[in-house]
DNA sequence: GACGATCCTTGATGCAGATCAACCTTTGCC
DNA sequence: GGCAAAGGTTGATCTGCATCAAGGATCGTC
């Protein structure tokens, strides 16, 4: 039960490891320091939820370790995930009272949180976060939109194939740049988990897995750990033929 | 080949029926008139282009009037539709060169210019235009996300339902927000075009409007011109009970 | 070390929607 | 008036993925 200090939490901006990437990348020296009092750092543990759709927003605020998912769901228990938040990006709405989605932390997790409403001020004199925050949320609707290109138009094998480039990219990103060479990285997401970001069933989504392991497009230790030989290979699996377009 | 004067063009922003909810909505007397400066109108005919993915893009702007649809191609053909673009609607991406996505007019349309370079600059020094933005970039964030819900877990027919409801819904806001009594409106798009929006095919299209109509969920006159008897019955239709959320 | 829980895999079967194909209606053009 | 093109409908068939079902691997707990 002690969900407190589930990780090493930064105490300073400048320590940072999200610094540069996040809502206040822009903010100079004096702008932190406002931002400070508003802030608090709190954990998540796997699987805990963060907020669900229709609560009460007090707060939003920067993942700063560790993966969470925003996930809709239609009353008959359908589910579809809209979203997967990484080390930098931006969790709420400024100036909206309640969660639209469900967030849920699928790995230990961070977040540096702001309180809502000091947020929401703050945002409308300085403009070095407003920017910032448009900046984000067009690479997110971005984002969005290449994800309805996967949802309606693509083989459950493309499917697969798209998840996997994405997860190998950023994870390229956040190691080191090089996209030269076979890519290693383990999956964050359970089989359940992935087939509700991909619109698939989990069954469907083991097959692929076994069906794309088979065709040696990936290499599989265990349920989790992945390793790309050939990441153009994986590419035109994914139907994104030479540089393609998803981003991280 | 006269494709200028297609429609009367506004000349004022006075004057401009999307004053109030388009980028400029927050813009003070002043700045409208620096807004002027940089804004020139171009009219599309049904079926033109308006940009094609990759182009240089000289111009941001919004849709006056009229409908544009934005979409995205594979390199095979497949193609899905990302968003629906109606008057107020904004068209490019500050800071960005190059065009994302084909933007097509599906009907006649009116589209308010501005020449990008100024825009951007004007945007840095001019926080009504940024927070605007913002504003409806966040909006659309929120359709995005909702669409993928629909492209990821919706059935044919809770699709077709889905966009029938949008259409009607946007309409009843334009012309007068009463969601009492049979709507009535005209398909701005083609069973083609509606397929590409869905992920789906023209003729599951066409099979679906029809179980939708004998049903007595819609009453069908001619091809385009829908009556919507029970809104209530369509969004259940839909998948989505009561307050449902696809915003307009 | 037996158990239940969680996560995953694989097989058998069924069905929603894609595909292939024919044909209708409307519109514009010679 | 003939005819080609664009948009739409409907039927027959095929297939990719969902669904239903069984069982394996790993883990934590008593």
């Amino acid at each position: 039960m002690l969900n407190e200090t589930v990780k090493a939490i930064p105490r300073e901006c400048g320590d940072c490891p999200i610094r540069h990437r996040a809502v206040c990348a822009r903010c100079e020296a004096d702008e932190l320091e406002q931002l400070d009092k508003i802030k608090y750092y709190r954990s998540f543990q796997a699987g805990q939820p963060v907020i669900w759709a229709g609560d009460k927003m007090e707060f939003v605020g920067s993942v700063v370790s560790g993966i969470a998912t925003l996930t809709q769901a239609m009353e008959d228990g359908r589910t579809q995930m809209v979203g997967l938040l990484l080390p930098s990006d931006f969790v709420g709405r400024p100036g909206r009272e309640t969660a639209a989605y469900d967030v849920v932390a699928t790995t230990d997790m961070v977040m540096c949180c702001f309180r809502r409403k000091p947020f929401e001020t703050m945002m409308a004199v300085t403009p070095h976060i407003a920017q910032r925050l448009l900046e984000m949320t067009l690479d997110e609707l971005d984002a969005a939109r290449e994800w309805m290109l996967v949802l309606g138009r693509k083989t459950a094998r493309e499917k697969i194939a798209s998840l996997l480039s994405i997860i190998a990219r950023r994870n390229a990103s956040l190691t080191f740049g090089k996209i030269t060479g076979p890519m290693v990285f383990d999956l964050p997401l359970t089989r359940e988990a992935m087939a509700d970001y991909l619109g698939l069933t989990l069954e469907t989504v083991s097959r692929q897995i076994s069906a794309l392991r088979k065709d040696g497009v990936i290499v599989l230790e265990g349920k989790r750990h992945v390793t790309v030989p050939d990441f153009n290979r994986l590419m035109e699996e994914a139907g994104d033929d030479s540089d393609g377009g998803l981003l991280a």
